[in-house]
DNA sequence: CCCAACTTGTACAGCACTGTTCGAGATACG
DNA sequence: CGTATCTCGAACAGTGCTGTACAAGTTGGG
């Protein structure tokens, strides 16, 4: 009664168009402002979106679910463009194209990543993390399969290692000390000879 | 006059014995504490070091002086650790041995790193990260003029790749899917084919 | 046109934290 | 032993946040 937009599940009455526009608003404003700090105040974000602060929690229960709602649309979004990813062909090259694709949305998303982290429960991290990064491992084992990628090291190491190269690239970036234009070609020239066979000719 | 112990800078006289104990003590529970939540509060802290609050102002005078005293502890302590490190003789083994040091000294204080990015300017991180990274910078550069290791990466780059894996390393343990045993070979034999010469035979 | 849905600012309660003050008590140390 | 140094708890001011309540306005849509 008192409260005017109380949907939080069940209830899919549809909202009125103001009340969509304000949402969406809402979540582009947030998806900004956490980017710029992972601990952007409700008051920040709702100043960003153009609307009142009680507006926000109108539409959402508490901080914790927007974020929760920004991070799981972020990475949507992101799933939709890794899905146009060409994986098929020579894994080294699929590799290479995955790459190419995933490090500007990591770059883009990396500070809402630390935002969720923050707020939201480590599973539900991992329950939105889990699909991109089955792609990744996917790719991973048929390389392996296909005698492209060694396979001497554990599958989760290398997902992990992948990770971890390419949000040091966006570290780097964020820094000042590589520039945007050049990282894809650095990452993926530290990373296939990681993961290749022949463990490198040395010793 | 009000306030009994005013040090911070001038005035090199001598702490009474307790005193120093407290200090040790506060440091000591400081770096227990931020490495379990980097967010950690004085309050925290003091009943951690068996101390009043009041006593840990006594001492440091904000919050970021304590931060600040406990990250530049830990990283000299670590220094202390990696200058028995033998760097001499090939590259490759150097950095093996550099690794075997390092991953565990970054996976202990990996969470004081981060409470002291939150609260402590960049600059003074990059200036106390300083000397360990040019160690790992001069290894590096030593073993490209040797030949050892590959010259078509900026060498700022493999640093920055370098501390990638190792703190990545980290994250996989603390989220419990790496055991700490296993975890040098693992990062010696990601990063050495990485960083050796001959990029792969592949392609 | 009308009403329910939506938005607004202000204002408030509650919390957690930082940093300071005070006064009294304990303790090192000469 | 005496004193300057140190420690303590309790208490307070100040800040910045979250989440809620209210009461008045605006607007979409049937």
């Amino acid at each position: 009664m008192t409260d005017s937009q109380a949907r939080t599940s069940e209830s899919t009455r549809a909202r009125r168009s103001d009340a969509q526009r304000s949402v969406a608003a809402i979540l582009e404003a947030a998806q900004a402002c956490l980017a710029l700090d992972p601990d952007a105040s409700t008051a920040e974000i709702a100043r960003a979106a153009g609307v009142g602060r009680v507006t926000l929690y109108g539409h959402f229960g508490s901080r914790l679910e927007l974020v929760d709602q920004t991070f799981a649309r972020s990475m949507a979004r992101a799933e939709e463009t890794l899905d146009q990813v060409d994986l098929s062909g020579d894994a080294r090259d699929g590799l290479a194209r995955l790459i190419g694709s995933s490090w500007t949305l990591i770059a883009r998303s990396r500070s809402i990543l630390v935002a969720a982290q923050r707020t939201l429960p480590p599973e539900r991290i991992r329950e939105l993390h889990d699909r991109p990064m089955r792609r990744v491992q996917d790719l991973i084992e048929r390389g392996q399969a296909v005698g492209a990628f060694r396979t001497d090291l554990p599958t989760t190491w290398m997902v992990a290692t992948f990770y971890s190269v390419l949000h040091g690239a966006a570290d780097e970036i964020t820094a000042g000390r590589l520039d945007s234009d050049s990282a894809a070609d650095l990452i993926t020239s530290t990373i296939l000879p990681c993961f290749a066979r022949d463990p490198a000719p040395s010793r």
